[in-house]
RNA sequence: CGGGGCGUGGCGCAGCCUGGUCAGCGCGCGUGUUUUGGGUACACGAGGCCGCCGGUUCGAAUCCGGCCGCCCCGACCA
């Protein structure tokens, strides 16, 4: 992208209603533009973290087990009316009329829908487990959106439904979700928490929160320094082995792990010195177990082994994507920024050139844009060097090269990595190789 | 939902109390000169129904009433 034609809007000064330092990093850097209250418009540079941090966990969700689909956004409220949160889910559902005067509501969640389309088409326990998941926008009509994306009314989701035919299975498949979740999280650099939470409106009686670490965070935290040894990966565990699910589980489990909320100093100070940790945690994921709660209620029983109707065991399985990226950006940034992990970074790198007009200059930085180009920035505005200097580390690519008068003339380039302000000079081939 | 606050060019703000040469400042934007490796300097210029509706008054950004929108603290949540 060729920034002097692209609608990534910076800002020098901070807007006053952003409070937060992601919500003013997300203003400042031009990744979003608030439309109303807890609503978003997500311009071309947010976008692409949007979509980068979605992505991540499609594959995870993917290598899971689990199905993709897209369930809608508008819901007819007779679904709710079955499963009987059409009332009880009060005025954080936005309720909608169409031109019949149907009652319809736009989507706080989607535990019925997906019962629904479960019910029409399954009818053996052969069929079963399955997990399904979509990524799609919510609406929760919050009395008090604040802390910009963090939380929103409206707000991109990832919600897996999982259908076991007995509790075990069940188990296993919110067992997998979980390992699923830290795969996921610790893909885009961050430090994750599960921790025992109530399950809340969405009912059931086995519910995880997971919160990830950083400085900013809204809520205190304190855990076992255990949890940072854990390897989760497919070398730590076999997602699909329930022998190792269980031991997986066993392990996140026992270890201490509470927010403030929750906290128990007694039991903490009983930890070894060493392994006590002390933070703050933004929660961007939760999980739930809830049985038939739905399947119940809303008629939905698959043919067993002897031929008897059984009530499908269900969990539903939610991560904050938009949420999950104002959190990066409170778990990664300094002072002049952000400092975007590699995996979730709207460019890989930004090419500042220094002297706009300057051919030597221009030469090798569109040379290096050709070479690169869709996965970066060129910054090439007629801008003072400082001015772009100063937007590339509030943008916080990983990289910054930096063509300039002086290095063209010998054929170099001058590379930055954002996060430990590193600078070499090298030339381009070597510059390429390095970013790639 | 309870408590507090704010709406004045794109952004940040002053002016309001004590109505009238009051529509202003900084940044940003345009043109020119200047500068040329960390938000340069100067000059000129464009841009605002002072959130909306109504009232008081000879006269309202300023006083009064209503409405709308937004933010912050608290209770609640992916």
């Amino acid at each position: 992208m060729r920034l002097s034609h692209s609608l990534v809007p910076t800002l020098k000064e901070t807007p006053t209603e952003a409070q937060i330092v992601s919500h003013r990093l997300m203003l400042r850097a031009g990744l979003v533009r608030q439309t109303a209250a807890g609503i978003y418009a997500w311009l071309p540079a947010g976008l692409r973290v949007l979509q980068k941090v979605a992505q991540i966990v499609r594959e995870e969700q993917d290598a899971a087990g689990a199905q993709e689909l897209l369930m809608p956004t508008i819901q007819p409220a007779e679904l709710w009316r079955e499963s009987g949160r059409y009332e009880d889910y009060g005025k954080e559902m936005l309720r909608l009329k169409d031109r019949h005067e149907r009652d319809l509501l736009y989507g706080p969640t989607n535990e019925e829908m997906i019962t629904d389309l479960f019910r029409q088409s399954v009818r053996s326990y052969r069929a079963l487990p399955q997990i399904l998941y979509h990524i799609q926008w919510k609406f929760r009509d919050e009395v008090r959106p604040r802390f910009g994306v963090m939380r929103g009314r409206e707000f991109l989701m990832k919600d897996a439904y999982s259908f076991d035919i007995d509790y075990a299975g069940a188990v296993a498949s919110y067992r997998r979700m979980m390992l699923s979740y830290m795969r996921t999280f610790r893909r885009m650099g961050l430090k994750a928490i599960p921790m025992q939470a109530e399950s809340g409106p969405i009912g059931g009686n086995m519910s995880h929160e997971f919160i990830i670490l950083a400085p900013t965070g809204e809520s205190a935290v304190y855990y076992d320094a255990a949890f940072e040894e854990i390897d989760y990966s497919a070398s730590g565990f076999d997602i699909f082995s329930e022998a190792d699910l269980e031991r997986f589980f066993g392990l996140v489990t026992t270890h201490y792990a509470a927010t403030d909320e929750k906290h128990n100093p007694a039991v903490f100070a009983a930890l070894e010195a060493g392994r006590r940790r002390e933070g703050r945690g933004i929660e961007v994921g939760h999980v739930f177990y809830f049985g038939t709660k739905y399947s119940a209620a809303m008629g939905f029983a698959v043919a067993g082994p002897d031929g008897r109707p059984v009530a499908p065991e269900m969990g539903s399985y939610g991560i904050g994507v938009s949420r999950l990226v104002g959190a990066l950006i409170e778990a990664f940034h300094d002072e002049a920024g952000i400092i975007w992990p590699d995996a979730v970074a709207p460019f890989r790198a930004a090419i500042l050139n220094l002297k706009a007009g300057d051919p030597a200059c221009e030469r090798m930085a569109e040379d290096l844009y050709a070479k690169l180009a869709p996965s970066v920035l060129y910054d090439d505005r007629e801008e003072r060097a400082g001015v772009k200097f100063a937007d590339a580390d509030l943008m916080g690519h990983p990289w910054q090269l930096i063509v300039g008068p002086r290095g063209a003339a010998r054929g170099q380039v001058e590379l930055k990595r954002r996060a430990s302000g590193e600078r070499q000079e090298l030339s381009l081939d070597s510059a390429l190789a390095q970013i790639v």
